[in-house]
DNA sequence: AGTTTACTTCAAAATGAATTGAACTGACGG
DNA sequence: CCGTCAGTTCAATTCATTTTGAAGTAAACT
């Protein structure tokens, strides 16, 4: 063992600009965690690292800001920050003495997660419960044992799938428990 | 309201051939249901459909069925079987009297849940939590109330991970219970 | 009115992942 | 041995998604 824990190889989105490196080293390690999470969600790099550059500032950042800080464009920084608005990642905040409106996080992470939560999981299961409806319909009555194997495998497929469904507000009280 | 509930535009993977369409409209709607799902995790659709057609079968299926079924090329079929041989989702079964290989669906389909939340989450979440250790130290120390926000931010997203690695085993539990 | 600033739009380019298919390997039968 | 059958491999292609950037819009200043 010689080299030291190296997670991930960096996502090198992150601009150091004229700001001073230990400013930048930790916007670095921001957005390349929220790169990271936003992979598993299956969220575009871009607008993880917008929400990524937000977070890591103390003070809310205008559009340029964020421009100046990433190398990606600016149609990608119109889009991405579109999105996140649109899911409630970040709110605009308008600045007294400037005309650009400013970004900050909105720090109730509890919502995005429950956002999260039902519009991907509850949507995805239940779409398949209706599958699944249509499914067991659908089975072939072929002879033998064979009907009843496939009757019993959509069945198992139904055990989860509500099993699944049952875990959701499970998951979201545990979740919200002190956050 | 005119249109029936037709939940996705259907995936097209599955060739009809000589069987009864009964049979083909089944393995039609349980490989859509497979692929839907796999896209949520992140699989891809060939695998997903594989999975599906073996899943679709009271009997077990050789290489060649799959491939006459599935619209999809050799080396996909190829690649696809290992990938789920590798996860344990379908095993192989050598038939007597032929020479081929004949593969079924492995049924613990809790184990596979159990080994994706190992694999993707576990891991997923292990990663940020030495990211956020790094993040910790690499807090820029700016005046005022500055770096004040900075750190319970990071707190926050630490609180996170820990109430998501906290809650995977307390899923797996929820999901194991009377399978 | 005209210019600048601040952002949006969207067609085209780049990226990256999945899929193909032709060449290859190896076991089996003749 | 030689040919065929059964499956694997991997470079090249296709496909889907993300990103770019130039052209467009609109409000604010002069």
């Amino acid at each position: 063992m010689t080299t030291a824990t190296l997670i991930t190889p960096a996502s090198g989105l992150v601009l150091t600009g004229d700001r001073p490196s230990e400013v930048a080293d930790f916007e670095r390690a921001m957005v390349d965690f929220f790169v990271d999470a936003a992979e598993l969600l299956g969220v575009p790099k871009s607008v993880a690292a917008i929400y990524g550059i937000v977070f890591a500032s103390p003070a809310p950042l205008s559009f340029a800001d964020i421009e100046a800080r990433l190398d990606i464009s600016k149609g990608s920084v119109s889009q991405g920050l579109r999105v996140l608005r649109e899911v409630g990642a970040v709110k605009e905040v308008s600045s007294e003495s400037d005309r650009a409106e400013l970004f900050e996080p909105d720090l109730e992470l509890r919502k995005l997660v429950a956002r999260f939560m039902e519009n991907r999981l509850a949507k995805q299961l239940g779409e398949g419960e209706s599958r699944l409806d249509q499914l067991a319909k659908a089975l072939p009555k072929g002879r033998h044992g064979e009907a009843a194997v496939l009757r019993s495998r959509v069945k198992q497929l139904q055990t989860w799938n509500s099993k699944a469904r049952a875990l959701l507000p499970i998951a979201k009280a545990f979740l919200n428990l002190g956050g």
